[in-house]
DNA sequence: CCTTGACCTCAAGCCGGCTTGAATTTTCAG
DNA sequence: CTGAAAATTCAAGCCGGCTTGAGGTCAAGG
């Protein structure tokens, strides 16, 4: 198997180097051994780092993602944990729906006041993002 | 016009005295005057706060919120910057629907490996989270 | 009048997720 | 063989957006 150096690997996933040694450190990706002080990556690593930035963009932590892969590397991913969080981007679906309408409203809206368009602040509670004004 | 304690625009915004402070710092929101030591506020903080939550859930940071509002306190808000603003809502939308989906895949895929997984594979690439493994 | 609870200021701390810097060591191309 | 490029460790710093703590002030109800 092909060892990577950690500048390649940073080139080819798009992970900077620091960022890498960091993930290391806790313990997310493993590197299989040294050459001298070097560390020495398998290319499973690439793979391991798509799931990781994957599942950061889904909005779990590092300490989250990193309880999704068993000690040797193999991902193992927690359904009900998975649907929760697809629920969760659901609902965060929804709401940036509503949040960018009223962006778009706002910015085209001719009323004065837009804090007294019915509209806009029927859009704004639909958000669950009001005070009781 | 009524004045408000900053205990009391708290719990009506829901917003943390702290972090009215904060604002304040920031100058975000201002008081009208001082009772003493206390800070008294007028009602129209209340949809001014509004706006300031809509803001943030919209993504901006409170520097450019501040650049929303004019000296005395009245919204001015930037069409091309909001039109902007929704256009990236619009893209985060998108990438948050292929996560979703990607997702649920992952969590009712029988595959032994989702990494080979074509399904799967073809998900991440629409959402540009991959490395080139 | 006096207590008490809400308010005040200021500096420091926290969170996650890295990045940066300094001082070294090693590898590899020429 | 040599010298540049790339790697190493470790601690410290940075970011935004607050929160927390210590120590002090004050207004209003009983």
């Amino acid at each position: 198997m092909k060892l990577l150096d950690i500048g390649e690997v940073a080139e080819r996933s798009g992970v900077a180097v620091s960022a890498l040694r960091y993930y290391e450190d806790l313990g997310l990706i493993t590197s299989i051994g040294r050459k001298g002080l070097r560390r020495q990556f398998g290319t499973e690593v690439l793979l391991q780092l798509s799931l990781i930035t994957l599942g950061k963009a889904a909005g779990f932590s590092l300490q989250e993602i990193a309880g999704m892969f068993t000690k040797d590397g193999q991902p193992d991913l927690p359904r009900g944990q998975l649907h929760a969080r697809a629920d969760a981007l659901e609902a965060q679906i929804r709401e940036l729906t509503v949040l960018k309408d009223a962006l778009r409203h706002v910015a085209d809206c001719p009323a004065p006041s837009h804090l007294e368009c019915p509209k806009f602040r029927k859009l704004l509670r639909a958000g669950s993002v009001t005070a009781e004004v």
